[in-house]
DNA sequence: GGTATGCGATACCTTCTGAGCATGACAGCC
DNA sequence: GGCTGTCATGCTCAGAAGGTATCGCATACC
């Protein structure tokens, strides 16, 4: 059975005529006669009964009808979305993740694909920065986020966002009413850093900015990842430094507060490929996040420093 | 696009190297490439990359795999369905009904159906004796369910059932607390009698049936069906004769008494086709209608008369 | 009642497409 | 550097799909 015959058989059911049926398909009469009895022949049923003004269907011709209709929209669907698949607007796409980001800056960067072209999908997979590039090089995942990355062979690092830094605070510590600190009023402060693993990462970061203001932190703990952060400081009275995108995670007796030494102080979000995927859905993402990640910025900026911040100079 | 190119760009795909998809589909290399590569200048979009050591699918080609397997699915599912259809195990008929049967008898003589042939659906249309035979004559229905049938020219009536007779009686009526009544006993008691409309109908059995325990019957009133009827008599003093089936219209206020006449006193249950239909899904719901109807008659004598009335001689 | 019309089916011919074979171009491997 | 395995291409041919003419049959119409 080939389309061929759907396609002839749906219209001659719609025509209840196998002349005119052939006229719309612009072939004669006899080859369509011929089709729709292959398609009898490879059923072994009736589909139509002859009758002295034209065909009409049998019950087997009725069921065959619908299902065929609902092939012959199929295959039309499939054309389109492998068409699209091939601009890079439709398909899916598998991405590694890791630390803070997920909560913040990483949705809204994949809603706003979403909104150019709803048939792009995403599957997720929670992964540490050695698991990602492991990923990337076996094909798992055609995209990655982190923090800081080192240069890996066949991979590309490319910094979309720059995200301003807080600090983390436990409630009733006296940092956590100001409306905000610098980076040196925390010399002392003991400290929770993350994440634990490969290197270079978050956590080498806040040490060289600390070092650059000129204290040493007092480290009370490392932990695996932000969340593990967050939810330490809440109940002891260490500080942590956090990405912006950190302040969507709402934890009672956690408070948020800006830091004044910007622009310096802040912290790259990378998004790492291979360095030659032809994919062309993921070249429309990544056009995608580079023109939203400058909102998203900016968005930030604005929350953190007020709204004339927000566009500087 | 035919099917034979998506049964193709399937098995590439699996393979991921044409050569052998070639050797499972028992063609040679040469034609598959060519199918491939029609398949992607149709859809103006590379499915496969060619590496050297075959191929391997695109964006595309990830998105077209999924669609075709469903397609192929589809049409395998859609080739046993018109199989099934021309063997009667599959389809849709199309019935009218009308009266009391419809609370009774007919949705077990159609759950039957179903058991036997789960892929077989009904489409019920409640129309009147009139209606019935305009739409069979005119194809849009292929059987109907009434109680008296006078013959009509290219349809078929089939008594498939005889139900037993109940008086439907308000509850405080002073035969209502008898276990069973003789027709006789209704001689003078006010009566409500249905259908109103074609003739002949249930209407004339009943009269017909009174006359011959020798009583004309009191009309309270004629009403356009047994619902009317039933709920007629909750609010007055008037009987009503009824078949078996609408004991199943539980009225507060109404009992159902059995009526002691029998086997004489009963109301056949009709269907009525084409006589020429072809419709093999038709022909299989009469084979199990014909099986079935005995039970349900036993099951409704057991019920009106006591388990031991129900297989009688 | 006989002719005209319209239908699908069939026989026969034509065209073209889809498959096979041989071979080419290229990459990877020993 | 040859060997192997890959996909791509050019050529040939069989077979399938389509076209033409015609048949058989029912119905409609005069």
């Amino acid at each position: 059975m080939e389309l061929r015959h759907l396609r002839s058989f749906v219209v001659v059911a719609e025509e209840g005529n196998i002349t005119r049926a052939a006229q719309r398909l612009h072939i004669s009469q006899p080859p369509l006669t011929r089709q729709i009895q292959q398609l009898e022949a490879e059923l072994d049923t009736a589909l139509f009964e002859r009758t002295s003004r034209g065909v009409e269907l049998t019950d087997a011709g009725r069921v065959l009808l619908e299902d065929a209709r609902q092939v012959l929209r199929d295959v039309e669907h499939a054309e389109g979305r492998a068409r699209r698949a091939g601009e890079g607007h439709a398909g899916t796409l598998e991405i590694g993740l890791f630390g803070t980001a997920i909560f913040g800056a990483i949705p809204m960067l994949l809603r706003a694909h979403r909104e150019r072209f709803p048939e792009v999908s995403f599957k997720l997979h929670n992964m540490v920065k050695e698991e990602q590039i492991e990923a990337l090089k076996q094909d798992r995942i055609s995209l990655a986020f982190n923090r800081l990355m080192r240069p890996v062979p066949g991979l590309v690092s490319e910094v979309l966002l720059s995200e301003p830094l807080l600090v983390a605070l436990p409630a009733e510590h006296p940092l956590a009413a100001r409306p905000a600190v610098h980076l040196a009023d925390l010399d002392g402060v003991p400290m929770v850093l993350f994440p634990t693993g490969y290197r270079p990462s978050f956590i080498d970061r806040v040490q060289d900015m600390c070092a650059r203001v000129g204290f040493t932190p007092t480290v009370q703990a490392e932990v695996a990842d932000v969340v593990h952060g967050i939810a330490m400081i809440a109940t002891s009275g260490a500080a942590c430094l956090v990405p912006f995108s950190a302040t969507n995670l709402h934890v009672p007796g956690v408070r948020y507060v800006p830091l004044l030494d910007e622009p310096a102080l802040q912290v790259g979000l990378c998004c790492i490929t291979r360095d030659s995927d032809p994919s062309p859905v993921l070249a429309e993402l990544l056009r995608t996040m580079r023109t939203t990640a400058p909102h998203i910025r900016a968005h930030q900026l604005a929350q953190v420093r007020g709204p004339e911040a927000a566009f500087p100079r």
